[in-house]
DNA sequence: CTCGGATATTCCACAGTGGACTGTCATGGG
DNA sequence: CCCATGACAGTCCACTGTGGAATATCCGAG
């Protein structure tokens, strides 16, 4: 039975099994869709869970069908498992972004290049704003759900865009002084 | 020697050692305080990717300090291995919002529920608006890097708050107009 | 019929997280 | 002096998350 707490990746698999049974695949596939944007999950953790959740009686096997295609069934524990992760506080989020750690080193960069790495992740953004906004246009009107997880995306994008904007400035603006904050600082404890 | 590339968390560590010799202790606060904001980094893998980096002779280990103090320091083909992540394309970032993941999921939600939830993130972001905003006054005007990364935190602590603004009437009603013109547009600076 | 592409799962190495555990040193109270 | 406490410093472990390789199946175009 292993009593392990769910994790919210495995909670999301059991979310989407409200709707009916499905294989890995199309769990990785409509996952990547709907909550793809501020919840990165991938192909092996999904089949890892599913199997874990098997064995723990959250969810059952079906029959297999053509290509191994293995569909899976939300259980009673599974329903009760998903109420109870639905009903605790969500912990904060996490961010990790690589550009953001090449500007703070910015120092040891060539600016040409940087400037460069910024241009391509405008691009990236644009795209994704541009993607939501027509979403928001065309999407269910009756879904406040998912309207609302497509508005922050929105929001944050456009914030992205504009610091972009004024980074250019921003990095140009300090480039007088290379003044203080050479090696050895009072760091070494 | 172990020619694994190098990690973005392993190359930040290089990137700090650029300052002077420090244990994995300090490495971890100082990382903590200056990048922990969009770089996520835990003791364990620091002292990992420390010991990984001896191995592979991109840094070098001092002589034990009081109480097991373990210093490091960069070696030649440290500096180098850092320019060399520096010069590469940074991927796109990464976030996993679990608050979003459980608006997703919010017709199996009691709203009541939700809305403590949404009230309780809403504190911790408007707590770390006002430091970095603090941050900002304060800093260092001649660290345009710091500056800029700065700014990134404030207008994406900005549009996240706007969007808890905006979060109980569009969760309300059926929020067709989710995205165009709202009052996150021409606010950014 | 066969070849390429889409479907579907499995496996693995590596990266990242969080907490438990151990041990050291400094200091202040008894 | 002794020891309780807490900051410092490192190690270890289980679990979670990422990305790609390997494999196998089925469908349709030619």
């Amino acid at each position: 039975m292993k009593d392990r707490r769910l994790n919210a990746t495995a909670a999301s698999l059991l979310g989407f099994l409200h709707w009916g049974p499905m294989s890995g695949w199309d769990l990785t596939a409509l996952a990547q869709e709907v909550i793809g944007d501020f919840w990165s999950l991938t192909r092996s953790q999904v089949y890892r869970e599913l199997a874990w959740m098997e064995k723990a009686g959250l969810v059952r096997a079906g029959a297999r069908g053509s290509r191994e295609r293995q569909p899976y069934e939300l259980t009673d524990a599974g329903r009760s498992a998903f109420a109870a992760w639905a009903d605790t506080e969500p912990s904060p989020e996490t961010i990790r972004f690589p550009l953001l750690l090449k500007i703070s080193f910015g120092r040891y960069l060539d600016p040409a290049r940087l400037a460069e790495f910024v241009e391509s992740h405008r691009a990236i953004h644009a795209r994704r704003l541009a993607g939501y906004q027509t979403q928001a246009a065309a999407g269910d009107p009756d879904d406040p759900y998912r309207s609302a997880t497509l508005d922050f995306g929105i929001r944050y994008e456009r914030a992205v865009l504009q610091w972009f904007d004024a980074l250019p400035a921003a990095l140009r603006r300090g480039a007088r002084s290379a003044g203080r904050g050479g090696p050895g600082g009072g760091r070494g404890g």
